[in-house]
DNA sequence: AAATAACTACCTACTGGTCGATAATTTTAC
DNA sequence: GTAAAATTATCGACCAGTAGGTAGTTATTT
């Protein structure tokens, strides 16, 4: 893993646990044995860091949903597959969903950083919104913006309270 | 209205707009027009402001929704007015609810800040049970917990996408 | 006299960011 | 094939600004 790359990687554990200013560049460049001006080279300000942090989880995100008729074609619901991803970030990772986080931060956020938040929700409903469709839903789009509120909201309150079992309760 | 009132009016703003560490004493004082020093003799550290700040929005929020069984013997459904609160939150404040903010943030937070966090959501929770109850649902303890969950999401989702549809749409 | 509420001055620690220098590597030109 | 040039990735030193917090003082109110 190269050094740009254990940055992303040493922040997003950062931000997914406390937010945008929840990481700084001294305790990264510490993390990955560099010094903080070296971060500067990869990373020209902290709002190039976040944004580009931002849009490779959400690239990754996507990438391990796959295609909803895909799943749907070979025998698997796909909002199953969805709630499964949220749950073993909660769960396994135990940590927010990044943008999750930041968007709930998203007024104080630096533009380029807020609007690689919006592109992660923009994608998700669109997701979802096909996967609803497939699923023989009459209102996809209204199904849509549920499930991911749900999940969302259900992943912030089971930090909360420490309890993973407010997430079971809320996916029933 | 008094200096610490002020305080944690400004306080409150600056956190529902980018979480605990939006705000410094130096800012929240010069807003209310003392020295930054001033502060601590309000609050000694800046955990027992944000500690306050989350315990007074409790009861706030609390205080505004009333009973359920009043509300429920006064024709109203409870879930509707929890479900306004949580709207007029979003469309007149334009702000995020202070206690979703911060529950995301969690892991980060000073613990006695924390604890009032988890405050909210407990009560709220028990609030939710027995309007859900008083309704008639069989599951109650489940159906507060989604209730919640909908909500804090469709309204970071919402303030994301800097859209008010989608919370409309998603408590539809 | 005591409690309240503010002040000035200061501290240490940390923030994101800039600068020029320095090796090591890779590419280009002859 | 090799010398020169450019690129990559790092460094130490430094900067101005801000953070939360403390000590001691002053004025006002009870």
């Amino acid at each position: 893993m190269s050094k740009k790359e254990a940055l992303l990687k040493a922040a997003e554990n950062k931000v997914r646990l406390g937010g945008y200013s929840n990481f700084s560049f001294r305790e990264l460049a510490s993390e990955v044995g560099i010094k903080s001006a070296s971060v500067h080279y990869h990373f020209p300000t902290k709002a190039d860091l976040g944004a580009e942090l931002a849009h490779q989880y959400t690239n990754s995100f996507l990438a391990a949903l796959g295609e909803p008729s895909e799943l749907k074609a070979s025998g698997k619901n796909p909002i199953d597959v969805y709630t499964q991803l949220f749950r073993s970030a909660l769960v396994t990772d135990r940590k927010m969903c990044l943008c999750g986080l930041l968007g709930a931060e998203s007024d104080s956020l630096p533009d380029k950083v807020r609007l690689e938040v919006k592109r992660f929700f923009n994608q998700n409903l669109t997701w979802l919104s096909a996967a609803h469709l497939a699923n023989g839903e009459l209102n996809p789009t209204k199904a849509a913006i549920q499930t991911v509120s749900l999940l969302e909201g259900a992943m912030m309150i089971s930090k909360t309270l420490d309890d993973n079992s407010y997430f079971e309760l809320a996916t029933q």
